[in-house]
DNA sequence: TTGTATGCGTTATCAT
DNA sequence: ATGATAACGCATACAA
């Protein structure tokens, strides 16, 4: 790649002529400009964007800081992102992380670098960061809140998803409903759950929490079960109790009704037949962008999640019977 | 962020000084130095990366290129590529693209950035590029290859692993082997697919190959065939394929075997029984991280894929009945 | 011990 | 119509 000033030199003229050719401004013979951009599109020139920035103050591009760890709902995110500011005419630079030292360091060589904002998924929820750190670019936060200033933490109602949930198997005539979830701690999480036993509650049936090891533990105890209903997570946990399920001979939904959390589009793939409540990524994700473009903060309340039926939940198949508690 | 020279006002001093504090170098009273280290500490000051590429002509970021199309397989890769450059003291800036014209901007766009080499999954096959692209910067390309100098394409043998699996299966009796694969082009898809199919005729057995249009097709395909075993093109397509054995009521092992390609630990995580070939990713991350950062061309020929046994892969429960042709 | 000048690549504003 | 110059932030060589 060369520059200008060597471009420059090619077509034997000053830097300041090439640039009047390049930016089509006046004051400029047409044969020159039309030699400079011949020889510029042969050589495949191009401003250095560094040099841009640091010339004019300019922020085009937007930094994006993720796990490594390869959950797929992150990929469905950051995938959406990269749409909504493709509309904003902004780039997206994304850095995966891993562990909080790497994600501190990885959003202060974003700032060093000054770009316009940063989209992230803190490493915990409630993350402290030093003030000057956003100072100066806006933070959009998903799955787990920072604490520090000119942040915006993006979420739909997470725990009405998970009162939801309940509400809807409930009504199908389910009373035994398991909630299956994660050893992780974040922010939907820990709200589903609370919304989950918040509901179950207010209905007088017993909440139940199973926090699988492992596959093998996860197979054991659904095999096992009584319930009638498992409320999963997300939609990966779904899955995997599909797969147990189906090891342990339990027909869904005949026997027993799934319902997951999340509806990311490459889970749906794998898995076409699982009704979910879908996270309403283009909304949030919207939302991320207008608040790290043009700084405007989302107004109403957090959306709410979505149910999308398919073919994984039924009605109770004995509800008379209270299962053998 | 504030400057150097934002630094050097607040402290009172020169740009000069403030420089000599932070790097270290003699020649600064040592009150002077503290002074300032603790200012920069206090204000979480940072070089400018790009001010600093673009003095010095320091390369120390690798870009890389993924298809926006959520294939995890690539996350995966890219997780282990991260590690292998964190090795080699050198920083990864992903750009997710979105078909051929955004992959050859996004080239461009980390060539005008002189980055010091991009790590690409091209779009397609022998994807032809213009030389200039390359001409300053090496390009890694998995998955496919691009038609360009200065480019290195890293992958295993996928022919042998085609013919691995086939002789893997037969040798546990199967003669009904079934390869399921994807529309999709792409080089180790189709090497896959050639190293079956001859290895296949070798043996005197009929190549016959699967290419489901959706899993309705596939649950419908798999019900119906007389194979007792599935050579799947990735994890991805074993995963459904299981799903859709199950739905079929077919067990697995016992009745029919499933092998897949990759062992990406997304989909291990995702499916811990799944007996797969797996995708030498740390050995060809760590050649591409050595070809970006000093040059160096691998030398041998390419590695194999290797089997890992976990429990989807059974003797053939019939060996003497040849199916009903 | 400290301050100053220079150049990396761009672009805008001057002068010619 | 074109050339020269300055500045963005940083690091280095050199002057004081």
């Amino acid at each position: 790649m060369l520059s200008s000033l060597q471009l420059a030199t090619l077509a034997g003229v000053s830097q300041g002529t090439v640039d009047r050719a390049l930016h089509g401004r006046p004051g400029i013979r047409p044969a020159t400009r039309t030699r400079i951009l011949a020889l510029a599109e042969q050589h495949g020139y191009r401003p250095h964007p560094g040099a841009q920035e640091l010339l004019h103050g300019r922020r085009l591009t937007i930094g994006a800081l993720a796990p490594a760890v390869n959950l797929i709902f992150f990929m469905d995110l950051l995938s959406e992102l990269k749409t909504a500011l493709a509309e904003q005419d902004c780039r997206l630079s994304l850095t995966p992380y891993d562990g909080a030292a790497e994600f501190r360091d990885a959003l202060a060589e974003f700032a060093a670098r000054r770009v316009r904002g940063v989209f992230a998924i803190p490493p915990a929820d409630r993350f402290p960061l030093p003030e000057h750190l956003t100072a100066d670019m806006p933070l959009a936060c998903v799955l787990n809140r920072c604490e520090v200033g000119n942040s915006l933490f993006l979420a739909p109602d997470e725990r009405r998803a998970g009162r939801d949930a309940v509400t809807m198997l409930a009504d199908r005539g389910h009373r035994q409903i398991l909630h299956v979830t994660s050893r992780r701690d974040a922010f939907g999480i820990r709200e589903r759950a609370r919304g989950y036993t918040a509901e179950m509650k207010v209905r007088g049936l017993a909440p139940r929490i199973l926090k699988p090891a492992d596959d093998g533990a996860l197979t054991v105890a659904l095999a096992a079960t009584d319930a009638t209903a498992l409320f999963c997570m997300n939609d990966e946990i779904a899955l995997r109790c599909l797969r147990a399920l189906a090891r342990a001979g339990r027909r869904v939904p005949e026997e027993i009704s799934v319902l997951g959390v999340d509806n990311s589009p490459t889970f749906i793939r794998l898995c076409p037949d699982l009704t979910t409540l879908a996270w309403p990524m283009r909304e949030l994700t919207r939302q991320a962008a207008a608040w790290l473009t043009t700084g405007t903060v989302p107004a109403g309340p957090p959306p709410p999640l979505i149910l999308v039926e398919r073919g994984t939940i039924g009605d109770n198949p004995d509800p008379f019977c209270e299962g053998h508690r």
